[in-house]
RNA sequence: GGCCCCAUAGUCUAGCGGUUAGGACGUCGGCCUCUCACGCCGAAAACGCGGGUUCAAGUCCCGCUGGGGUCACCA
């Protein structure tokens, strides 16, 4: 096959103030909301689809939700199921997807395989793309020679110029090929970006795309732009992690025969050493909030602050308020910190102006329903003798974070010390991340944690204890694993890594003299909610 | 490291050439009050550095520094 050296630059957009986006754009507002269900429901997916969602209804457009299932490894059912019902929790309802349909359907990518196959194909006739045979041993061992050579690691572009012949006796001997796309070797591809402005990047840079994987499944990279182009999505607002591969989608469009659509890129959430938001530094799953409790609008609000400013000095203000008022003038490509603190107060404010009533009826829909008392009832029932035991007893499965103040030493085994003891509860809780991924069980628990010990030399019996004192916040309590499993998936490891950090930062207090301060473990001061952190 | 993005207090932000640099979280102090909380009042706290342009720069330009992202048959 022959490559398509082409020269000449790629410029699209025009220079005109980030304040005119969409600009020049007459289609109708099509946007949408794709995420991958890889995992937890994500607040930086929640952060995205605000964006986009408020976007739309300013401008009477249509919000979609597309599932991009295209990683059949990670990709599961529960995953999507748990960020559509998390999506609704938040408030942000969409105009065609997986579950409503639409009249550009199907909206999950998994069940629109042929149609990745049938545009790559076309490509590939068009000679805009090729049909590359690589194992992945070579292109590891290539990217290494690249690297050592001080050259970018990216693909060396081998069976570019296989030969019409060499790539028909490779076929015809039935070897795996993935689809690549030929970018341009030289030249630049330059977008506007609604929030920065012009963007350059020398095409030089760009790897040969992946197109469609050697599995038939397309890449994000295929399947976004053909959805994006078929479902006729006006305008991209998306994280800013996706700059950089702009200009391979925009070559993509380009090698079609479209029209991009406009693109703008908002900023990355950010832990509070800056670097973008992640589990292990922050609560990122929707569902820790909704367990914790966080009002979803309360959320929502606190998500817009995240580089949007309503004016006038107004923090709280609710959706249709931010509709009215919003443009993206009032938007800043700044990287915002998530700030828990922050959040907690503005929840505070909203909780505050509900009347009694209304605060009964959340509370009720929280963790006061029958639904959730009848799993603790069963926990505590032989624990107790009398009704008004009830609830001193159930304490830390009605509350959020856990303050370990003063509980500390509990948490550290004889024999060990307290990093360790960090250590390891940091680590079992990437070991859960892992293992317990779906299935959030007790036997599922039970043997990860087993598991833990096993791997890394613990005792169950050294072990258990600092985990159900960083989960319960006390050495007594029902069944560990059952605790675990009623508190949830997303609290559990929250108690984990707020024990973890409590730990790591305890210096302990030896006075000498005074008697050792009664281990909390005797009589446990009912858990309070954690304000700070 | 290459490329790209970002840059006002610890944090979120207002500011779009002339301001005592405004608001909010958090922190500290006070008032209110039977306690706590709420509420109210007040305080400390910022334009990263260096060059330009201009009568005048937080605001425009360049460089540096710092931070971040990205370099997958993951999205």
């Amino acid at each position: 096959m022959t490559a398509p050296a082409s020269t000449s630059d790629t410029t699209l957009g025009n220079n005109s103030h980030a304040a005119r986006w969409p600009g020049r754009d007459r289609r109708p507002v099509r946007v949408r909301i794709a995420p991958s269900p890889t995992g937890d429901p994500h607040v930086g997916t929640a952060y995205i689809a605000l964006f986009n969602y408020v976007f739309a209804k300013k401008h009477g457009g249509q919000f979609i939700l597309r599932i991009e299932d295209t990683d059949q490894t990670r990709s599961t059912l529960a995953s999507e199921e748990a960020i559509l019902r998390a999506l609704r929790w938040i408030g942000l309802q969409w105009d065609e997807g997986p579950d409503c349909g639409g009249p550009f359907g199907p909206y999950r990518q998994s069940e629109r395989t042929a149609i990745y196959q049938q545009h790559s194909q076309a490509l590939v006739d068009k000679g805009a793309a090729y049909r590359c045979f690589c194992s992945a041993e070579r292109l590891e061992a290539s990217r290494r020679a690249r690297m050592a050579e001080g050259k970018s690691p990216g693909y060396d572009r081998l069976c570019r110029y296989l030969t019409k012949e060499e790539v028909s006796a490779r076929l015809a001997a039935g070897d795996k090929y993935v689809i690549r796309l030929a970018m341009p070797l030289t030249g630049e591809t330059r977008f506007f970006d609604g929030l920065r402005g012009d963007i350059v990047i020398d095409n030089a840079t760009i790897d040969d795309q992946v197109l469609l994987k050697s599995d038939g499944f397309p890449t994000y990279h295929l399947a976004n732009v053909v959805d994006d182009h078929l479902m006729q999505v006006s305008h991209v607002i998306r994280a800013e992690e996706w700059i950089i591969s702009t200009p391979k989608h925009i070559q993509l469009y380009l090698a079609f025969g479209w029209e991009p659509p406009a693109f703008l890129h908002m900023p990355l959430l950010r832990n509070p050493d800056r670097s973008k938001i992640s589990k292990r530094k922050n609560p990122v799953s929707l569902d820790y909030y909704r367990d914790a409790g966080f009002f979803p609008e309360a959320l929502l609000n606190f998500l817009s602050l995240m580089g949007f400013a309503f004016g006038g000095d107004r923090e709280k203000f609710t959706l249709a308020e931010m509709i009215e008022v919003f443009d993206w003038t009032k938007v800043s490509a700044g990287e915002p910190v998530f700030d828990l603190q922050k959040l907690t107060w503005l929840n505070g404010l909203y909780l505050h102006e509900m009347t009694p009533e209304t605060l009964l009826t959340r509370l009720r829909a929280w963790r006061l329903s029958d639904e959730y008392l009848l799993k603790l009832i069963p926990l505590e029932k032989e624990r107790i003798e009398r009704m008004d035991q009830f609830i001193p007893a159930a304490s830390f499965f009605l509350t959020g974070d856990l303050d370990y103040t003063g509980i500390i030493s509990s948490l550290i085994p004889k024999n060990r010390d307290q990093l360790q003891t960090s250590q390891a509860l940091s680590d079992l809780t990437d070991f859960l991340e892992e293992q317990v991924r779906h299935g959030w069980t007790h036997e599922a628990l039970e043997k990860a944690c087993r598991d833990f010990c096993e791997k890394t030399g613990w005792k169950t019996k050294e072990l258990f204890m600092p985990i159900r004192i960083a989960v319960t916040g006390r050495a007594a309590s029902p069944p560990l694993f059952e605790t675990m499993v009623a508190i949830g998936k997303d609290l559990t490891r929250r108690r984990l890594r707020l024990a973890a950090q409590a730990l790591l930062t305890y210096s302990a207090p030896v006075p000498a003299g005074t008697p050792a301060a009664a281990p909390a473990t005797k009589s446990p001061p009912p858990a309070k909610p954690n304000k700070s952190s």
